[in-house]
DNA sequence: TGTACATCAGTGAACGCGCGTTCACTGATGTAC
DNA sequence: TGTACATCAGTGAACGCGCGTTCACTGATGTAC
């Protein structure tokens, strides 16, 4: 017991670290910050974070990588269950990414902020595979089997269709929604508004047969 | 010629810490702001920012509401631009909406980051009155005379809307869409892609008669 | 038109604080023989 | 199976730094008479 209290070797401190600073991240935003207050959240030295991450940087990228884990497993779950309808997979996979922001609204902010972060590889690798999941959504949905195959239409509406959850979740989290909302609540309307509005937005996608405009040369 | 080089007053202080704070947070982003590095900026003592604004807080208060000041004059101008028809009219306002983030990338995120800001009514205010010029060409496009009339339809429409070109600018700024965008650069795929994804968010605004959908009930 | 005085605007030195990082260290774990 | 030793993981005191804010001050401006 008294080994317990507080044992020498944490044995996963790196993990704690990490969850440390995403609970202090969604809870207080990204201003409350700082490797010691995080140490101490973990109950640790604030020499300890060093030995693991060596800076600040250092653990934010950790963090936001681990973010881009968590939003893949999220799209995937989401996309799993939409089935062979390949709408309502996408669907589901836009409704996923917002609640996803809403849920962790400090690490969402931190995932697209380039500017804390590392440019590592691991980091991009994350990323990437979040981005994939979409891709291979848009594909199902549009019918090819590689993402080489799309056309430049098709990558100006699968922008148009990440820019819609994206801002859509950074409406929400910026509490921009609720004066919209209204007295229904900001759960609600977000459940009320998304799908149809993702609907239309897969609409476009799939639905005119590919336009290959003029406007859209090379 | 004395005098000029360093006059005990400055005349305008006011609006040159303001300034400095803009091309701070446009050019190194939020972590490279301070009272102290703006007042450097400004050419005066690290006390005389707390004259004017009290703290930091009130300092990116006043310069997220002459952000939201710019960012109205930038969509009645683009309004203005659109003439009689509603939906060119609508379609340069999302335009402009994107072209003010990438212009003002540290002033866009400081404007919807509530947690830095002061909540003063003239805040408000300034950031009302942006969105007001959003209402009013929604309401153009619809054809009612008055946001109250607009239906909750409508209002989805309008958050989509909102968070189409909300997102667009936050990729962007997030440098999300160079890759996407390709050799073609950044400012040609906007210039592209844009446009068309805001005439079929505008279609879907104007298009289809409002639909009184049951799943919108209330 | 001139003078006295109040108010305004900015100075610059000083303070205390929390921060990131360093350093020599020590406790625990694993490995070689 | 036991012992020696290298390596790993974390300590805690100390450092120097830039920060926001304070304070008594002073230079400039405006106003009353």
């Amino acid at each position: 017991m008294k080994a317990a209290a507080t044992p020498y070797h944490h044995g996963a401190l790196r993990d704690a670290l990490v969850q440390a600073t995403e609970s202090l991240l969604d809870e207080q935003g990204a201003e409350a910050f700082s490797l010691r207050e995080v140490a101490r959240r973990a109950g640790v030295s604030p020499a300890a974070p060093a030995h693991h991450f060596g800076d600040a940087a250092g653990l934010l990228t950790a963090v936001a990588e681990g973010g881009f884990a968590e939003l893949t497993q999220a799209l995937r779950a989401a996309d799993a269950r939409g089935g062979p309808d390949a709408r309502a997979a996408l669907r589901g996979q836009g409704v996923a990414y917002v609640h996803f922001a809403m849920a962790h609204p400090g690490r969402f902010r931190l995932m697209f902020r380039q500017g804390k972060l590392r440019d590592e590889p691991g980091l991009h690798a994350q990323a990437d595979e979040a981005f994939a999941v979409l891709l291979g959504g848009v594909c199902r949905a549009v019918g090819v089997a590689d993402p080489a195959q799309l056309q430049p239409a098709h990558w100006q509406a699968l922008t148009g269709l990440w820019a819609l959850v994206h801002g859509y979740a950074h409406l929400a989290i910026a509490g921009k929604l609720e004066l919209i909302a209204g007295e229904g609540g900001l759960e609600a309307f977000v459940q009320q508004g998304l799908e149809p509005m993702l609907d239309a937005a897969i609409a476009g996608l799939m639905g005119p047969p590919p336009r290959r405009p003029s406007m859209m040369r090379r």
